[in-house]
DNA sequence: CGGCTAAGGCTATTAGCCTTAGCTTTATGG
DNA sequence: CCATAAAGCTAAGGCTAATAGCCTTAGCCG
């Protein structure tokens, strides 16, 4: 029994592609031990968790992956521009990746590395609506209407939940144009 | 072995009940049976196509009481009211079952009774965006996003994604002044 | 009233999954 | 060179869905 050389970075790397191949169901650790060239509870040593803590670190890196690919977006623009950059590369990477898209919710507990890195892409969220002048509770407030959007479109989206023929690109400049004008004319209470 | 006297309306009372308890994982045919009474390969007397069949009929059962709750709260109510009315309702709505919410989106496959009763929630949206003068395609583009928002919202707060201690109720408002003033500025190209 | 049919139960079985336990081999550091 | 920890393995137990085949009940029809 040869040595493989596995990593948890592995395992996870081979989870994403299962996930991006087949959809989050496929995701079991069966498959990606077969993937990987090892007996399913040789997993174990590197995801001592199994299918949950597996399922944990997948949310964990797609999370970051997206935070990633916001921050970019975000950067050297501010803005309406920021804010539209922002909310098409969220859409982007959805549809790119819909499957692990799909991933990210399924981690209902509560957990700390996930924690962090929702913390990263809500802090580029708050850092592109700090142009609009909007700060403390109702930076919180303008954060959440952007991340309602930007997710509900992704899911209802990648999800197939929009049937009719409209361009989605369309859709997507017409929630744009509603949002900056939101945030510009943000109710101050 | 008595009649129970089983209907499908009834397993997938089970269904919701358990859903509602336990979570749309605990959504199993064993858990179903054992509350019914009935062995499990039972319920395939009922429900023949299996698990499957079972989340399609939840998912089509929870988009119709959805549709209802909407269609209630525009009752008697128009223009910025009833926006706000239905966004309301439909939080409302998840925030009351959240894991019924939940079990929604699990029907990936077109489905001809899901997608009449998406339809009708639709048509509920289309309704009341009707007084705002939206037409043809710019009616479809203002649904999805009022969809979007509304779904985007309901998932992540019922997900727990909103983690700070601002209220929710208030961030429900700033979304309605946003979107109603978005609506009735909607931009026309 | 007698019997037939269809519906609604059942048990048993298969196949696939996760998980734990305990053994064996490999690699590495002293 | 050997001891030990890490990384693999097989075996087994306990879930799950799903299928096959049998039995009983209900209700209808002649």
């Amino acid at each position: 029994m040869p040595r493989v050389g596995l990593t948890p970075e592995q395992v996870v790397g081979h989870a994403l592609a299962l996930i991006d191949e087949q959809g989050p169901e496929a995701l079991t650790l069966a498959a990606v031990a077969a993937r990987a060239g090892v007996a399913t509870p040789s997993l174990y040593k590197h995801v001592s968790g199994g299918l949950a803590e597996l399922r944990r670190l997948v949310a964990v890196r797609v999370t970051e992956e997206l935070a990633d690919r916001l921050a970019e977006a975000a950067l050297g623009r501010s803005g309406d521009a920021a804010v539209a950059a922002v909310l098409r590369s969220y859409h982007a990477y959805a549809t790119e990746r819909p499957h692990r898209y799909a991933a990210l919710p399924q981690a209902p507990q509560p957990d700390a590395d996930l924690a962090v890195a929702a913390g990263r892409l809500v802090g580029v969220i708050v850092a592109v609506l700090r142009e609009y002048g909007l700060e403390g509770s109702e930076a919180i407030h303008a954060a959440r209407t952007f991340r309602s959007l930007a997710h509900g479109f992704a899911a209802l989206s990648t999800g197939g939940a929009f049937q009719l023929a409209e361009d989605l690109g369309e859709t997507q400049e017409r929630m744009i144009t509603v949002l900056t004008a939101g945030l510009r004319g943000w109710p101050r209470p």
